[in-house]
DNA sequence: GGGTTGACTTGAACGTGTTCAAAACTTTGT
DNA sequence: ACAAAGTTTTGAACACGTTCAAGTCAACCC
C-alpha cells in the first residue's frame, strides 16, 4: 500500500492519487461513467494504466471516492448554512435542498452511484461495512437537526427519526436522479411538499393518541435497521421480543380500530 | 429478426432461444450472474457465442427474461391461491409471501436484478417503458386485491392504493435480497409485521378525521407517479394544481396541528 | 431441380476492466 | 557512498461482453 511506513517528504503518491481522482471526476461529469475508460483517465492524469489501478483498485472505487467527497461538501455547506432557532421543517428543507445542489454537477453521472449502491455485494451499498462511516456521519447530520430544532418530539421517535429522515433523503435523491425536468424544478417541488408532509407526520405521530401505533411502527423500524446492520453475521434469530401486544386504539368517531 | 415472415414449421429458432434462456437461468442460479459468462452459456446450450447474442441482445436482457418469467409464475400462483371473501390484510399477506417464495431459488442472483433495475438508463428500471407492461400487470394484481377485498376504503385512497402496495412490495423484495438469515425467516417476519401495519394505516387513513392529510398525501403520490411516467418527455411544468390549501386539522386534545 | 429469400449460425476481432511480474525510483540504515 | 527495503510506475497479457461480415440451412417459387 501507499503512504504507510515511510516519511513521505513530498507526498508524491498522494499527489498522483489526487490527480487521478480529479481527472476521473471531471471526465465522469463530461462524458458520463460508462463512456469514460480507465485508459482515458490514466492518460488524462499523465500516468500509466497500471498506475491508476495502484491507487484505485477498481473503477467502482472511484465512485466511492466521489461519494465521500460530495458527502463532505454537503456537510460543510450544511454547517455553514444552519440557522439557530429554526424548527424541524425549516432545517430539513435547507439540508435536503443543499444535498441536491451539492450533487447538481454530477446529475447524469449520479445514476451509476445508485446502480452500484443497490447491489448487495457492492461496498457502496448503504448497508455495507465500507460505507458505514459515511452513512453514520450522514445520519448524525439529521440527528443534529432533530435535537437542535424547536418543537416537542417524544423520545422514542427522537431516537429513530434521524435514521428515518436519512432514508427519506435517499428517496429524494433517487427521485432527483430520474428527474429530467429543467433545473430539476420537479425535485425541488417534491422536496417542498414532502418536507411539509414529513413535518406534519412527525407532529401527528407525537400525538399521545398515536402512541401505540407509533411504538409499533418504531419497533419495526429498529428491527429492520438492525437486521440490515447484522446481515452477514450468522444469527440465531428467534421470534422473541416482538409479541403482538394489544396495540389497537379506538378512533374518536367509532371507525374500525387502527 | 426471428420468427417473422415464415411459417415456422418446426420453430427451430424458438427452441434454441428457450434452450439458451434455460441454460442461462440454471447457471445464474448455481454460479451467480457475474461468474456466468456468455461463452459458458453458449457452450452449455450447445450454440456459438454469436448465436446467443442473436437471441439476446445483451447479458442484461437475460435478466429481463428472468423478470418476465418469475412475474408470470407469481401471477399464476396468486390466482390459484386467492380465497374469496378475505380482507385486505389476509390477501396482501398471501400475495407477498408468494412473491418471495417464487423468487426463492434465485436469491443470490436477484441482487443484480435490483442493481440493474436501479439504473435510470436500464430497460429494467421499473419506471422505464420497456418494463412498463410487466409493472402495470403487477399493479393490476394489487388492484384486484384492493377491490375484491371486504372493508370500506375511501375512493381516492382506493385509486392510489394499488400503486402504493406495489411500491411496498418492492421494498419487501429489496429487504429479502439483503436478508441472509436462515430460510429468510427475517423477511417473512417483516412481512407479517408490515402487512399488519399497512392494514392499520389504511384503516387510519380511512378515518374521516384524516381526510385532509390523506388528500394531501395522495396528491403527492399521484404527482410523483406521473413525474416518473413522463420522465423523458420535455415538460413545461408550472406550479399550478398544487396550492397549499388550509389542510390543517386540529388534534382532539390540543396538540399542535398536523 | 435450380434459384431466391430470409431466418439462423458461426468464429474471429474489438474495446474494456483488471492483473501482475518486473522495472524505476525514494527513503532509510550503516 | 552503498545496499537494503520500501514505494511507485510501467506495459504486456488476460477474460469478458459485444459486434459483424460471412457462411449455412430450410422454405418457397418457377
Amino acid at each position: 500500500m501507499h503512504r504507510v511506513g515511510r516519511k513521505a517528504a513530498t507526498d508524491k503518491g498522494g499527489q498522483t492519487k489526487t490527480r487521478i481522482l480529479e481527472t476521473a471526476l471531471e471526465m465522469f461529469q463530461q462524458r458520463g461513467y460508462e463512456q469514460t475508460t480507465m485508459r482515458a483517465i490514466a492518460e488524462g492524469a499523465g500516468v500509466s494504466l497500471g498506475n491508476a489501478y495502484y491507487y484505485f483498485h477498481s473503477k467502482e472505487q472511484l465512485i466511492q471516492a466521489f461519494y465521500h467527497r460530495t458527502h463532505e461538501e454537503h456537510t460543510a455547506a450544511t454547517h455553514s448554512a444552519m440557522e439557530a432557532n429554526s424548527d424541524l421543517k425549516a432545517r430539513l428543507l435547507e439540508v435536503i435542498r443543499l444535498k441536491i445542489s451539492t450533487l447538481e454537477p454530477y446529475h447524469q453521472f449520479a445514476g451509476v452511484l445508485f446502480k452500484t449502491a443497490a447491489d448487495p455485494h457492492s461496498p457502496l451499498n448503504p448497508f455495507s461495512e465500507e460505507s458505514d462511516a459515511v452513512r453514520q456521519e450522514s445520519i448524525q447530520l439529521f440527528r443534529q437537526i432533530v435535537e437542535e430544532s424547536t418543537g416537542r418530539i417524544p423520545s422514542d421517535l427522537k431516537t429513530e427519526l434521524p435514521y428515518l429522515l436519512w432514508v427519506y433523503h435517499m428517496g429524494i435523491v433517487l427521485f432527483w436522479i430520474h428527474d429530467s425536468s429543467p433545473k430539476h424544478k420537479r425535485t425541488y417541488r417534491l422536496i417542498d411538499h414532502t418536507v411539509d408532509l414529513v413535518a406534519r407526520l412527525v407532529s401527528l405521530a407525537s400525538n399521545p393518541l398515536m402512541s401505540p401505533l407509533r411504538k409499533r411502527a418504531l419497533r419495526l423500524v429498529a428491527d429492520v435497521r438492525d437486521a440490515a446492520a447484522e446481515d452477514l453475521n450468522e444469527n440465531e434469530l428467534d421470534d422473541e421480543g416482538f409479541d403482538d401486544d394489544k396495540l389497537d386504539i379506538e378512533a374518536p368517531n367509532g371507525q374500525p380500530t387502527v
